[in-house]
DNA sequence: GTTCTAGAAC
DNA sequence: GTTCTAGAAC
């Protein structure tokens, strides 16, 4: 079985100290149905769990717990580049189970929310770990990302972890440098906690300023995760890519404001929301 | 002529 | 999310 055996508390945070990287070819992933694609990330939690009852290996599994499951990309676009989500199983309490975007975040799911990136910046822990021991004398330095898309493309919730080198064959169009790159598209895991502890109600839910992220995502140029230096084109950005020497640039001061990050009135009780928008004033809250 | 982007995909 | 490819950009 790929479930490692850790400790058997309900410390849904370790992980392995020797965790490999191996990634799985494409054929082992589930294949997609033609017009579906949107299901693609259901469909690997499917493949998942079906493993998981015949204790089966699964070659597209990184690593999971009772909790959750980390998955390997399948179209990676960095190095090292997994995805983290909750299994779709009631064994241990958690709310975040049915959760599909950000949109769905409210203060009520900032518990769990901190145990789930606490794996996520484990696991990106031993992947630099991994990386260290394994790939380093034929590798630029790397840092770890844990975060998400600003507009995901598939559901359900998932958190990228993901290294800072970008060097690889599925990266193809502008959005895909952008996604990973602009601090506002890339929303770290750290400023999705924060923002939820600003709120002091739960019933005041999460939203993405979608109008913005997507026009960030469409308009922000291209720029080298190292230096800074813009791209003209896809491939232009490609070369000095690969030849850039510089050090990766440390993330941001944490906690920085993320303003595609607002809020609005929760849904509640099955009532339709009214959708109004939120904008915070000093320590209140009132009507946009 | 070649490279590159961007829109359709039932 | 990707693949394919027409035609824009170089």
């Amino acid at each position: 079985m790929n479930n490692s055996p850790i400790n058997s508390s309900d410390d849904f945070t370790r992980v392995p100290i020797q965790l490999l990287y191996n990634p799985p070819q494409k054929g082992d992933f589930p294949s997609q149905s033609f017009n579906n694609w949107r299901n693609g990330l259901k469909n690997v939690l499917s493949s998942v769990e079906s493993s998981s009852k015949r204790h089966e290996r699964n070659p597209i599994v990184l690593f999971l717990n009772d909790k959750y499951v980390c998955t390997y990309d399948m179209y990676p676009k960095a190095k090292y580049h997994m995805l983290l989500m909750r299994r779709k199983i009631n064994t241990h309490i958690g709310n975040l189970t049915h959760l599909n975007t950000l949109n769905d975040l409210d203060s009520s799911n900032l518990h769990e929310l901190r145990e789930f990136h606490a794996l996520g910046r484990a696991i990106a822990t031993q992947i630099l770990e991994y990386h260290r021991t394994h790939e380093m004398s034929r590798n630029p330095p790397i840092i770890m990302k844990v975060g998400y898309h600003a507009i995901p493309s598939m559901e359900p919730l998932h958190l990228h972890i993901i290294s800072s080198d970008l060097d690889s064959a599925c990266i193809t169009k502008r959005e895909h440098v952008v996604s990973f790159t602009s601090p506002l598209f890339f929303v770290e895991a750290e400023a999705v906690e924060q923002h939820l502890e600003s709120a002091f109600t739960s019933s005041i839910a999460l939203t993405i300023r979608k109008d913005r992220a997507q026009s960030i995502r469409s308009y922000t140029p291209m720029m080298c995760v190292r230096c800074g230096k813009a791209a003209v084109s896809v491939p232009d950005w490609k070369r000095h890519n690969k030849q850039c020497n510089k050090l990766p640039t440390k993330k941001e001061s944490s906690g920085r404001l993320n303003s595609l990050l607002g809020w609005r009135r929760a849904v509640v009780l099955g009532e339709d929301a009214d959708g109004a928008d939120l904008i915070k004033v000093g320590s209140k809250k009132k009507l946009a």
